[in-house]
DNA sequence: CTCCTTCAGTTGACACTTCAACTGTCAACG
DNA sequence: CGTTGACAGTTGAAGTGTCAACTGAAGGAG
C-alpha cells in the first residue's frame, strides 16, 4: 500500500506533450505518406528496414524487431505488402519455423520514390523546430525511454544504409 | 525542386528513438489500463479531461482540442463512455450545433479508480527513467513539437485539477 | 424572409490493430 | 525414437480509428 506520488508541474507539462506527440506525431506521419503514396507510416517502416538489411532480408521476428512491433501485427502488414508484389516471403532453409522476408525491386522502387517527400516532412515536422543541442537531449532522452518501454534491447543495431526515414 | 536533405546520424538517433516511442508508449499504457480497468488510454484521458473541467463540463469540440483527437473520433468513444454510464450527452441550450459532455458521478469514480496505478505506471515507464534535467528538456522539446503538430494552439490551457496522469 | 455558407456533431463503412487460438518445427529428455 | 515444451509464425474475430458523407443549426447577404 505505497501512495501514490502525483506528478509535479513540470513533469505534468513533460507528460501532456510527450501523449501530445505519440498521439499527433503518428497521425501527421500516416496523413502524408497516405496522400502521397498510400502507405501507412509503418508499412513505409517495415520497408525501409527491409531495405537496410543485408540483401534486404530479414527473419519476421528481426523485422518486428527492428520496427517495434508485434509478430501478429507485422504478419498482417507484411501479407498485405506481399499482395502489393514490395515483399516476399520464403521459408529458411535452415530452420523450418522461421519465415524470411526478402524486399523485392518494386518494394525498393516504392520506397525509393517515397523517401525524399517522407524526409521532407520529418524535418519540417520535427526537426526545423529544433536546435542541434535540442536535437542531441532527444536523442538522449528518447534512447532511454525506448530501453524502458523495451526491456529485450530488440531495435537492434543497425547496418548503415542510405534511407531511414 | 530542391534537393533532399537526409537526416545527419544524430537527427537519425533521435528519430528512430521517437518513432519507437510513440509505437510502445501508447502501447504500454493501453495494456495496463485495459487489463487494470478495462479502458483504453484514451478513455482515460477523455475522462481526465473532463474531471479537471469547470462542472466536469465540456463541449466535444473542446474536449477533442484538449484530447487532441478528431471529433469523429471523440463521438465515437464518447458514445461508447455514454453506454457505460460515465458520461452524458445533452444539447447546449445556448447553441443548438454544440454538444456538451458531462462526466457523470459514475465517471468520476472510474478516474478517481483508476488513477493511482495509471500514475505509478507513467511514473515507472517515463520519470523514474530521467533526471529532473532531462524532464525539463523533455518538457520543453515536447512543447515545441507539440506547437508544430497542431498549429491553432488546441491543447488549451488547463484549469488546475487533481488528477490527469 | 430566403438562400447560402459555415460550423458542430454524428454516422457507417472500411482499414487497421490486437488478442487468443492454432499449426508446424525444433530441442531436450527419458 | 516418442513425448513434451518452447519457439516462429499465421489466422480469424472483435474492437478501434479514420475518412467521407450527412444532418441540423447559425450567421450573413441581398
Amino acid at each position: 500500500m505505497e501512495q501514490t506520488r502525483w506528478l509535479a508541474a513540470e513533469e505534468r507539462a513533460a507528460w501532456l506533450a510527450l501523449i501530445g506527440v505519440t498521439l499527433l506525431l503518428p497521425s501527421a506521419l500516416d496523413a502524408q505518406l497516405q496522400r502521397d503514396r498510400g502507405l501507412t507510416h509503418f508499412d513505409y517502416l517495415v520497408l525501409a528496414m527491409l531495405s537496410e538489411s543485408p540483401d534486404r532480408t530479414l527473419t519476421m521476428s528481426r523485422l518486428a524487431a527492428h520496427a517495434n512491433s508485434s509478430l501478429s501485427r507485422l504478419s498482417h502488414v507484411v501479407a498485405k505488402l506481399e499482395k502489393q508484389g514490395w515483399i516476399e516471403r520464403r521459408p529458411s532453409p535452415v530452420d523450418g519455423r522461421t519465415t524470411i522476408a526478402v524486399l523485392t525491386d518494386d518494394g525498393l522502387a516504392a520506397i525509393v520514390a517515397a523517401a525524399p517527400t517522407h524526409v521532407d516532412t520529418v524535418r519540417s515536422l520535427v526537426f526545423d523546430v529544433l536546435d542541434p543541442t535540442e536535437v542531441r537531449q532527444l536523442a538522449a532522452i528518447g534512447t532511454k525511454l525506448l530501453a524502458r518501454l523495451d526491456p529485450q534491447q530488440r531495435s537492434g543495431p543497425e547496418r548503415p544504409g542510405p534511407r531511414t526515414a
